[in-house]
DNA sequence: CTGAAAGCGCTTACAG
DNA sequence: CTGAAAGCGCTTACAG
């Protein structure tokens, strides 16, 4: 800067004023300052104006695993909507763990390195999270809500902003759709039960099962921990039980791949001895064996509402969160229980073998 | 940091050196001052420190693509390599487009937000890339080597180290497996020809082939852009042949997915009509129909190989390249072409059908 | 053993 | 219309 100002005969002070558009530098000066700028190649100093103005143009955003395919194509639409604003984007992974997850908070927040984080919990309140909220950090919640209590310490979080889809009627949907199909003894495969998400998926869909008069009981819920294996052992402990499942809701991408994994591992076939609703979607979920059913998050949609509510948190504006539908994508994973008579209720193509599944263990 | 100071009964100085663990600064003072730090929380700002040491202790990692699911398991494990030697990672996505690659490059380089920045470019040589090299910028070439001139200008960027990986020995046992089954005419989808990845995974395969008495002329390549769509394109151009091949080499994880997507569109069953290899690989490319035989690159290898030349080049010491092996990972999406005889070279699963490819037109 | 001072590269009241 | 000066929060020679 002191380079650029020297060449164009000015003081420092009127270079960034020039370059920062203050409309009292007269156009002539601007342009002169402009150019020599550009000659000399100059790129202002992120680090030491956002030591000056507690800005630094870049947004915080803190998954819970990149590897999930969901959170990879969400993570690169949020750098994409943060980029359109000018915005770049800091990418912290905690691996579901809740102790680094901390650890990136502290950092971020509090060096100031951005002005604003998002992020996706890896579990319900966490002391990080708490004193994130406490210091009066901009901090919108994504993905996966918290349940706030209304001690002081959490008051100012409840007020953090919440980005996050809903399912109830995409859910309601798939309930639909297997009862329609026959359908009677369901699995639901949960996130963490003491996360607000993994509460919420088994409740809104257990809950479209009964309003269809399914028996409560006939609807065993297993938890899982959002990763692929114990989509995979859920499948295992559906299995032991007397009467098991003819459908399962796997409530996450990477827990539905692996339900279709211990599927198959367990020798039945979907949909014919099993039906499977996933959660979550990707452009290669159709090359599935079989393509799967799934309710699919509005990534794209999401992504837009949680740059939005952080650019209006960093503006002092009040932020909004959002939530926006999800929706049922229909493949082939779901067919007459393997039960069932001869009827086909609506045509579906499950007409093939009608064997009970082999279990492993009896 | 003043608070701390006062507290403490020390002069600022004194924190910095304390906490900066100097060994001028006696235990009990150190300690002392540890614990006032502590009770206040005090966290050093991040920015500040590096106006004044110009290191951030973060890293840039620009990647072509996200969603790509090999960049984002390639990026969760440098985030995770990084974080373990204490450096936050920054990521960028350049979508595939020289632009914002270049932009990228800028704005990391030039306001010193990063101590290095990890690339995987999205094409050869471009502008923005030869001015960081010019400018001495501290570059590590992630999975994409780039051709480098001779020029003054490029000379400093020959020395930047280049991590990727080596398909050699992985295409070779693609080549032996195909042609052991009796193909004897191909597909090759490859990354764009510009790239130094595209001629690469061309010439080892191509090579491999014809070491094997295969027919160049017999040998179809077909260009794509890395993305999903080109991969099923790519298929639509390949059965538009006179002969079309019996068995495709798609050089890139998403292309393999969209030649799976197109093959399915034709009408086409894998392996039954036409044998795939793909590349990249994934914790569910083994469910899909059929699961993909691939050559798959060794991630976290690559990852921390990356993050050590990063953290070497910061540390001033001669940082070195790497290029890991491949290796193939057979499944059944390779078996005997359609039109071979009754015999089977090698007890393959490959028996049923035996009819022609549908082909849309001929 | 510890403190006062300079300075990293900016921005922004304030003065002229 | 433009410049001199202060200060953001640190680190690090330098002095005592």
């Amino acid at each position: 800067m002191r380079d650029v100002a020297q060449r164009a005969g000015v003081s420092p002070a009127t270079v960034s004023l020039a370059l920062s558009g203050n409309p009292r530098i007269p156009d002539a000066t601007r342009t002169r300052i402009a150019a020599v700028a550009r000659e000399l190649g100059y790129q202002p100093h992120a680090g030491a104006r956002a030591l000056r103005t507690d800005l630094t143009r870049s947004l915080g955003l803190i998954v819970s695993d990149v590897a999930n395919p969901f959170f990879a194509e969400l993570a690169g639409e949020i750098e994409r909507a943060a980029a359109a604003a000018g915005y770049s984007t800091v990418l912290c992974n905690s691996d579901e763990d809740a102790r680094r997850q901390d650890d990136y908070l502290a950092t971020l927040l509090a060096g100031s390195q951005v002005d604003a984080v998002l992020l996706i919990p890896t579990a319900a309140m966490t002391p990080g999270i708490r004193s994130a909220g406490a210091s009066g950090a901009r901090l919108v919640l994504l993905d996966r809500p918290i349940l706030v209590s209304g001690t002081a310490a959490e008051r100012h979080l409840a007020s953090s902003p919440v980005v996050r889809s809903d399912a109830t009627a995409a859910l309601d949907d798939a309930a639909d759709l297997l009862t329609r199909l026959g359908h009677r003894r369901f699995g639901i495969i949960a996130p963490p039960l003491q996360t607000q998400v993994g509460q919420e998926r088994r409740d809104l869909f257990r809950g479209a099962l009964v309003a269809r008069g399914i028996n409560r009981r006939d609807i065993a819920v297993v938890e899982g921990d959002f990763r692929q294996d114990s989509g995979a052992r859920a499948i295992g402990t559906l299995l032991e039980r007397t009467r098991p499942p003819t459908a399962v809701f796997a409530a996450d991408g990477l827990m539905a791949i692996g339900a279709l994994q211990g599927l198959r591992r367990a020798g039945l076939r979907v949909p014919h001895d099993m039906s499977l609703v996933g959660f979550d979607d990707a452009p290669w979920f159709d090359l599935f064996d079989p393509p799967l059913t799934v309710v699919a998050q509005p990534i794209s949609t999401l992504a837009k509402a949680a740059v939005t509510a952080a650019l209006d948190l960093i503006a002092g504006k009040t932020a909004t969160g959002a939530t926006p539908p999800c929706r049922m994508v229909r493949r082939s994973s779901c067919g007459v229980p393997p039960d069932s008579g001869p009827v086909e209720p609506d045509g579906t193509a499950a007409r093939h073998s009608r064997r009970r599944p082999e279990r492993k263990r009896s």
